[in-house]
DNA sequence: GAGGCATATCGGAAACTCCCGATATCGGAA
DNA sequence: TTCCGATATCGGGAGTTTCCGATATGCCTC
């Protein structure tokens, strides 16, 4: 992976795009949205993973942020940090035309008409 | 990679998430964004990978379907697709606790006011 | 403190990602 | 038709991710 010198808001985007981009760690996530919380044994009930495999991908969206977990007797309880998700939500902004476009051309080109769409 | 049969919907978000999740296809999405539109020569100017690994990034981003390209004489002319970011945006619905939970458990038990937080 | 259950961490195999240079393709101009 | 410039695809090396079973840690109960 080459480096692209990113700003900080760039490399704090990405890292929680990497952490959502995985299909046990999105039905992770799903799972926490619905319960409110829950405790690493009811997670891995529901997957069909191995508890250690469980338990790194908690650890990956806690070091994203994403998660907080809770020490409960011998348990872990962990939920959503909501404030990643509005960072996540406002991330988008930077890649909206809507938001970044510096409003000039506002009109569509005639030549525009005549390409042709690839794939 | 394990399966865990995901929901189509699951899937498309996944797919989103992970085309996003690099720090040179992310570049060229705020690049696009900002210019509106713009030819692949001009993205290899401005990004530190060559020109084959450019066109590669672009090549994931299209069949994510998160930029469209059109053919202009000898180039090929890249914009965002503004109907994916609104899919990406809903997405985050899957997650997001205020959307999902049941609006059960209305009252923070006193409980939890004793536990700690991990790491 | 010994035992037991819940979770975390380790070590390593398999699969995937990212990158590059070399080469192929594809329009347009000559 | 031939050539050329722009972009795409190929082959492969290096690094990273994902997964697992085995083992360590941590807390609670007895």
């Amino acid at each position: 992976m080459k480096s692209v010198d990113q700003t900080p808001e760039e490399a704090r985007a990405v890292e929680l795009f990497r952490a959502l981009a995985n299909p046990v760690r999105f039905r992770i996530l799903q799972s926490l949205a619905q319960r409110g919380e829950c405790v690493v044994g009811d997670l891995v009930l529901e997957l069909p993973v191995a508890q250690s495999t469980v338990s790194e991908h908690l650890k990956v969206l806690r070091e994203a942020g994403i998660v907080t977990g809770t020490v409960e007797g011998p348990n872990r309880c962990y939920c959503i940090d909501p404030t990643a998700l509005e960072v996540l939500r406002s991330t988008f902004d930077l890649i909206d035309p809507a938001c970044c476009a510096p409003a000039s051309e506002p009109f569509v080109s005639e030549q525009s008409i005549t390409r042709e769409s690839v794939r």
